[in-house]
DNA sequence: GGGCACGCGCGTATT
DNA sequence: GCGCGTGCCC
């Protein structure tokens, strides 16, 4: 395999300098990173060490010599993977190596591809990137212009299956007859005059940017043959992820030398949804035939009750490559599970249980906030730990959410610099063309189309003929001629040296009025918005000029910055993914929660395959604990509904569980924890019917877990209450606004403008003219 | 053109 | 139960 040596081997040198790194790993790691030439899978259950193993097999191919750094291809899918194997490299190496510049994602590597080659897709080397937001706008436009019912064919619908397609790498000519009757029998029409736009706007979409790659290396052999000499090595991580486009552009890479080393974990598939295709892994061997096929299974995250518990799970799936994780670890606590009356009493009873944990109970040795996680299906379930948080103040973060280049005012803000840096970017004047508010409304932004359409023009320039024109009249027009007149002054102002991009983006976003817009908002956003601005500001900072800043946060979707202190953190299994708690949190294990119903709907067998999948990965976050909780009832959309315990449930081995006493079942009696206005009968011989049910428990007669009730709160920041008084103006981050009416030990009750009467903890509120703005 | 009221739909999420 | 989007009215 490792055939055609390189040009430069000889000072490669043939021997390999003294290799200390590979002591550090266990035999099966030390295998994987040095079966360096051909195919390798490297199957890495959970917590097994995957990307010390993934960065030691990079230092080794420097190290022996087989590959410079700029001719390894190492691809990952987010840019906080990319950016932690950097690190990690650089860390094994002693920053001996400079940087990999084709480490990085699938689309960063394709743009930086793509933009050589742009010529060959029909595009200019500078093509512009277009998020979502971007793309669902076009295809409305488009279908608006199709005269097609945008209510019952919404441009949701559409970009959904443009980019399903888009995942399966086929172009609009390549769409199967069998997809024809998508977006009633259009879609392929739609799609196909999408592609067409977008050409025109010089423009690509998420998806593009591997389908144009994969496009250009199917069609033009001599490109493929360059790129398939230069990346002498290829590594994959989180292979299980990969969509068919993706799998095929690798394929394509690796097809002449077959030295691509892929890790992942069949059981950690969780994005079937998105165009991850589980076939790509399980199907490696027959890819790449020889390949070799090696298995990470010492995990060295969790207990082995732990382990036991996943690994009872996942064993109910059918499709699988098949791994035993094993420990050397002690045994520790069993998994915990408890059913509680609704989810209202869940949230109460985990909240007490991290309180609890924190001073160390039942033996265990306390934890600290950061190192608990609660982990649930869906993000509406992080409401009710929210509230519950809140009130009883015990600090906690939500790991993702709305990204910070997502929320509306970054995107209102980077709209002004792109016209800044280019007038004819059409989508971003169309975005802020009337925010703020100018009196540019549908009618006016019509006739500027049309003015730009006839001539052939962009937008901007169709609205400056508009006015010569005098097409628009009054307060609009003013207006318009003021935004037009500030949108080339900034592009002269992004020419001269002396003025700085940093101050340059204030006098944009100063000029257009769009910061007055936030200051004159009232509402409990506003503030947060503001202070958004002024980091988007600082974070220019760090970059030469606006053209450079903005091509970085096309690609680039980081929600880093987090505060300090001690939180607990809250998130979903699916944001979860790679990451461990010493203490897990996993609530909300229903039928039809988790599993999902929709999933089961939709995707049958292999929807639930992939809600168990998501199941292990819960489970295997944990390295010390994990308790896993369900509620009797709980209200979906507003409406009570019972609930019955999730089959997962019952696939969790009995010996390697505990089951607690329910509280508000066994001690506080079913009345005292009825919500008003449900059944109670009713809920509760369902639930009484269910395997689940039962064998907790009977279980729990067996071993009886009294639940020690302390008394919490006892120390009160008496600091924090003090500083306020009734009917001062108060801030709050979730609430907004509001007046506090009433003070009681250290919680205040506010009545918030917005959100209603709430008592909250005072360290949680600010007075109100302490907000910077 | 802006503000309000009604109706619908509601998952997980990266680039 | 809530938020978003549309449509109607001023």
């Amino acid at each position: 395999m490792s055939s055609a040596p390189g040009p430069s081997l000889s000072q490669r040198a043939v021997s390999a300098r003294a290799a200390p790194y590979l002591d550090e790993l266990n035999p099966a790691q030390r295998a994987a990173v040095e079966a360096l030439d051909g195919p390798v899978l490297m199957l890495a259950g959970a917590g097994t060490g995957k990307t010390k193993a993934l960065t030691t097999r990079i230092a080794h191919l420097l190290n022996t010599g087989r590959a410079r750094p700029n001719e390894i291809l190492a691809v990952t899918f987010t840019n906080k993977a990319a950016r932690e194997m950097k690190a990690r490299i650089g860390r094994l190496l002693g920053e001996a190596v400079e940087g990999m510049p084709w480490l990085g994602t699938f689309h960063a590597i394709c743009v930086k591809l793509l933009r050589r080659h742009a010529e060959l897709a029909g595009l200019k080397s500078n093509f512009t990137i277009l998020d979502t937001d971007d793309q669902i706008r076009l295809m409305k436009q488009l279908i608006q212009a199709e005269n097609i019912d945008e209510k019952r064919w919404p441009a949701r619908q559409l970009a959904g299956i443009i980019d399903h397609w888009k995942n399966r790498a086929w172009t609009p000519d390549k769409v199967p007859a069998a997809e024809a009757g998508a977006f009633n029998n259009r879609g392929t029409e739609l799609y196909a005059l999408y592609q067409a736009r977008l050409k025109e706007l010089n423009a690509v979409d998420f998806g593009d940017l591997l389908l144009h790659m994969v496009t250009i290396f199917q069609t033009h052999d001599d490109v493929l043959e360059q790129y398939r000499r230069w990346f002498r090595y290829i590594l994959v991580d989180e292979y299980q992820d990969t969509n068919v486009a993706q799998y095929l552009w690798l394929r394509l890479l690796a097809g002449g030398h077959h030295n691509i080393c892929c890790v992942g974990d069949d059981d950690q598939s969780i994005y079937g949804w998105r165009g991850a295709e589980v076939g790509n892994i399980l199907r490696f061997e027959k890819d790449f035939p020889g390949a070799q096929v090696i298995r990470l299974e010492q995990n060295y995250r969790s207990t082995p009750h732990i382990l036991a518990a996943a690994s009872g799970v996942i064993s109910a799936n059918r499709d699988r490559l098949g791994k035993t994780l094993w420990t050397e670890a002690d045994e520790g606590e069993k998994v915990r599970l408890i059913g509680h009356w609704d989810g209202e009493e869940e949230a109460r009873w985990i909240g007490e249980e991290i309180e609890s944990m924190q001073r160390g109970t039942r033996g265990m040795r306390p934890f600290s906030l950061d190192e608990i996680a609660i982990l649930v299906r869906a993000s509406h379930q992080m409401r009710a730990f929210e509230d519950r948080f809140l009130t009883i103040g015990l600090p906690y973060r939500v790991i993702g959410g709305p990204r910070f280049y997502e929320r509306m005012e970054i995107r209102d803000a980077m709209a002004y610099f792109r016209l800044a840096v280019s007038p004819a970017d059409d989508l971003a004047f169309e975005r802020v063309v009337n925010t703020p508010k100018r009196g540019l409304g549908d009618k006016a932004q019509q006739k500027i189309q049309v003015a730009a359409r006839a001539a052939g023009v962009s937008l901007v320039e169709g609205a400056k003929r508009l006015l010569a024109d005098r097409g628009l009249s009054g307060k609009g027009a003013a207006e318009l001629a003021k935004l037009l007149d500030g949108i080339d002054r900034w592009g002269r102002m992004a020419g001269e040296p002396e003025i700085s991009h940093v101050e340059l983006a204030e006098i944009i976003l100063d000029e257009s009025g769009y910061t007055a817009m936030w200051q004159n908002d009232k509402s409990p956003e506003a503030p947060g918005r503001l202070e958004n601005l002024k980091e988007l500001v600082k974070a220019l900072e760090e970059f030469e000029n606006l053209t450079g800043f903005l091509e970085h946060v096309s690609l680039i979707m980081d929600n880093e910055a987090e505060g300090e202190g001690e939180k607990v953190s809250v998130m979903t299994l699916h944001a979860a993914k790679g990451l461990e708690f010493p203490a897990v949190f996993l609530p909300g294990w229903e039928d039809g929660l988790f599993p999902s119903q929709r999933a089961m709907d939709e995707s049958g067998l292999k929807g639930l395959e992939e809600e168990r999948r998501l199941a292990y990965v819960g489970i295997t976050r944990a390295g010390e604990l994990a308790t896993i909780s369900f509620a009797g009832n709980r209200r979906v959309y507003g409406q009570w509904q019972s609930q019955l315990p999730s089959r997962f449930i019952d696939e969790l081995p009995e010996e390697h569980v505990e089951v607690l006493t329910p509280p508000g079942l066994y001690g506080g009696g079913y009345g005292a924890a009825a919500p008003r206005g449900i059944e109670v009968a009713a809920s509760r011989a369902d639930v009484y019917n269910s395997p689940g049910w039962k064998r907790m428990q009977a279980r729990a007669g067996e071993r009886p877990v009294s639940q020690p009730r302390e008394s919490r709160h006892s120390v009160i920041d008496l600091e924090a209450v003090a500083a306020y008084a009734v009917g001062e103006r108060v801030f709050h981050q979730k609430f907004g606004y509001g007046a506090v009416t009433a003070i009681e030990g250290d919680k205040l009750e506010v009545e918030f403008e917005k959100a209603g009467s709430k008592k909250v903890v005072a360290r949680f509120v600010t007075a109100a003219d302490d907000i910077p703005f």
